[in-house]
DNA sequence: CCTTCGGTGGGGAATTGTGGGGAAAATTCC
DNA sequence: GGAATTTTCCCCACAATTCCCCACCGAAGG
């Protein structure tokens, strides 16, 4: 299974729209129907998920035991912030309100692919974020990758 | 299974295209579709796997959590240099810009295979490299491979 | 000496990103 | 309830980039 990959960055419009790469349209499969559901990032960014992969989410979610207030918690903090996007005639999104200000969009973003996802980020912001990270690259992969 | 081995240094033209060394073309399995999938390497390099193994890596990544920061960190660490490319008609492959600026890739690369990947070098940087390295080879090859 | 293979360079066509205009829908105000 | 205003969506047009194809040149091998 094929994932999303690459970096680009694009301008974003008067009416909040992106260009989503050619590179990572590609990867939609069909069932994704063009449509992306955002949400918030973990990080200071938009995540973007296929359809396909978003009903998947959904899926886990619905097996969380919602008389747990932790688990109500987290579901509320990812679906107030959810929202279905589909891409136009040209390959765009347009991004809501809530979410550009959540991850502080301004006329530029930065568009990442990370496997099941894409992000969506303000380029400054994630310059901030790299310079932040604690270990250097090659430490990180090899604690999360380099065990034998 | 061969690998890929040897070195060359070719030239990159003004659109960023290098010739893959008809060596390590030969190397490819049909599976591969004569692509590459380039990534940023642990040094400041550029990694070239060929498609079937960059797809194992793939699926390695996705067994990961992404609820943990550090296994997100590390995906997007990876995936945001990636990039898929093809071999033209002549053999060549065109160099990313983000990987060209990483790698600070000039007028002239070095490319060394790497048994399962190959790495594409600024041949300066390769020799600053070499210098670098701390212990000489006999040291290395000892430590890593010398244990009974 | 001729042929084949491997590396280098450039030109034209198709794709991709960007901006804006106008119709439909929703919202607000009177 | 109806009209005016705003917002959203869809479509068209331009410009830049990328991709694909063709041509050349030198080296190696028969």
């Amino acid at each position: 299974m094929a994932g999303f990959k690459g970096q680009a960055e694009y301008s974003v419009d008067s009416k909040g729209r992106v260009a989503v790469p050619a590179k990572m349209r590609s990867v939609l499969k069909p069932e994704a129907k063009s449509t992306f559901t955002l949400t918030r990032g973990f990080e200071k960014c938009i995540f973007g998920y296929p359809q396909d992969r978003w009903e998947e989410m959904e899926d886990d979610m619905s097996t969380l035991n919602t008389y747990v207030t932790k688990s109500r918690d987290f579901i509320r903090g990812i679906l107030m912030w959810a929202e279905e996007v589909s891409l136009d005639g040209q390959g765009r999104i347009g991004l809501p309100k809530p979410l550009i200000e959540f991850a502080d969009i301004k006329d530029r973003a930065l568009i990442i692919g990370a496997l099941d996802h894409i992000e969506i980020w303000n380029p400054e912001h994630f310059e901030a974020y790299l310079k932040s990270q604690e270990v250097d690259y090659q430490t990180l992969a090899e604690s999360v990758m380099g065990r034998e």
